[in-house]
DNA sequence: AAATTAATAAGGGTATACCCTTAGATAATT
DNA sequence: AATTATCTAAGGGTATACCCTTATTAATTT
């Protein structure tokens, strides 16, 4: 993509029967590379400090000894030019998933994907672009239907007590929030009071978590 | 995939260049059966719940007038039988694909998308399965991000600092905290004293928002 | 060796939050 | 017509949070 046409893959797993795997799928596309395989994130992230040719993507497995392919798709993301991260898991579940987002990883994919799939996401992610399987995209979908649930809970608030609710997390206090409304601090009090029985708060803190939730801030 | 091995389609979108569009590409799928258009949500809505055959899949715009794709979707989801969503929009904005997920849509579409993606995203829907464009995946990444950059913020803390705001996001008062900590209530308030200034707080209600932006709740 | 940071403790003071009860006015609902 | 929900207000009381200052000890860093 920068100098040479042939994209350069470093192939990472601790399965030798999966590194295997993958380089008969990619043996035979000639713009692809496979310039190294290793073992753990150690490995792997040593060679790329090292390697005179630079890497353009690596191709990593989460769970490793010594240095999981998230830890590696961290420090790989740190160097000057950092090359290409496409995640290669069985793990379906979020934090996995979140991790390697937050890792800044460029691709998910998932280990049951086809032939097919596995080409079509490593040319994408080697390309710049970014990849991640179908099937996670529910597990962060999950995240938004939770707030979706406590959506309805909201609408048992009055109107008043929602205004109140967000000038509280303003961080304004009872007496700042009666002069604004040219109400009686005693009658914020009242509303503050009801605000913590309707959710279930012993106090402002979980009121503001509360609050949170359905997006107030 | 009930009864009928045809897919039954109801295409949304206030563009009849759109429409006519999608048919012309769908028109050679015999798998696939345009059973209606619909110009706005509320009319589709209506055609929905009066139709004799029922719909498999509605594939809809998000911007139209009277009633939007996906307040159209809530809409449907609510239904005893909701047919499966596929949203197909121009917007790459974070509130558009998150509105779409919190209304469970089953896809998130660009319209930028080639014939055969299109045509992919509709099957794999009308399959119940789920086709988000990959392009919106960082847009929901960007958050990951935000928490990211915070997380180095969290590392200014004392480790003893954060133990007390953990205990604080419990809704413990200094005082119980004091107790479980065999430490002075005193003590206690300084450090929250110090987490105030550290975090910018006006009051415990900023740092409770804090914490919970690094995921301490 | 000196300086900084973290954790600890304390005293005094004010404002705020929260608990209790009672109660009037309005509007919507049954 | 009667009930219910909402918003309003008030008094009294306690606990909590937050402000100010000062100070000792231990560990780390310069």
């Amino acid at each position: 993509m920068e100098e040479n046409l042939t994209v350069k893959i470093l192939l990472v797993d601790d399965h030798p029967l999966v590194l295997e795997g993958l380089k008969g799928l990619l043996m035979h596309e000639n713009a692809i590379e496979i310039v190294a395989t290793a073992y753990n994130g150690k490995q792997a992230l040593e060679f790329i400090k090292a390697a005179h040719t630079p890497i353009d993507l690596v191709v990593s497995d989460i769970d490793m000894p010594e240095m999981n392919g998230i830890e590696l798709c961290k420090e790989l993301k740190k160097l000057n030019h950092p090359p290409q991260v496409l995640v290669l898991s069985v793990h379906t579940s979020s934090t996995m998933v979140k991790g390697a987002i937050a890792a800044e990883a460029d691709g998910y994919m998932l280990k049951n994907a086809s032939k097919e799939d596995i080409i079509y996401a490593i040319q994408r992610v080697a390309n710049g672009s970014c990849f991640y399987s179908q099937e996670i995209i529910p597990i962060i979908y999950a995240q938004y239907q939770k707030e979706k649930k406590t959506d309805e809970q909201l609408a048992t608030l009055t109107p008043r007590e929602k205004e109140i609710l967000s000038l509280i997390m303003k961080e304004l206090t009872s007496n700042e929030i009666a002069e604004k409304l040219f109400i009686s601090r005693k009658t914020v009090e009242v509303h503050r009071a009801n605000l913590l029985e309707k959710t279930a708060s012993k106090s402002t803190i979980g009121l503001v978590k509360y609050a949170l939730k359905l997006g107030i801030d």
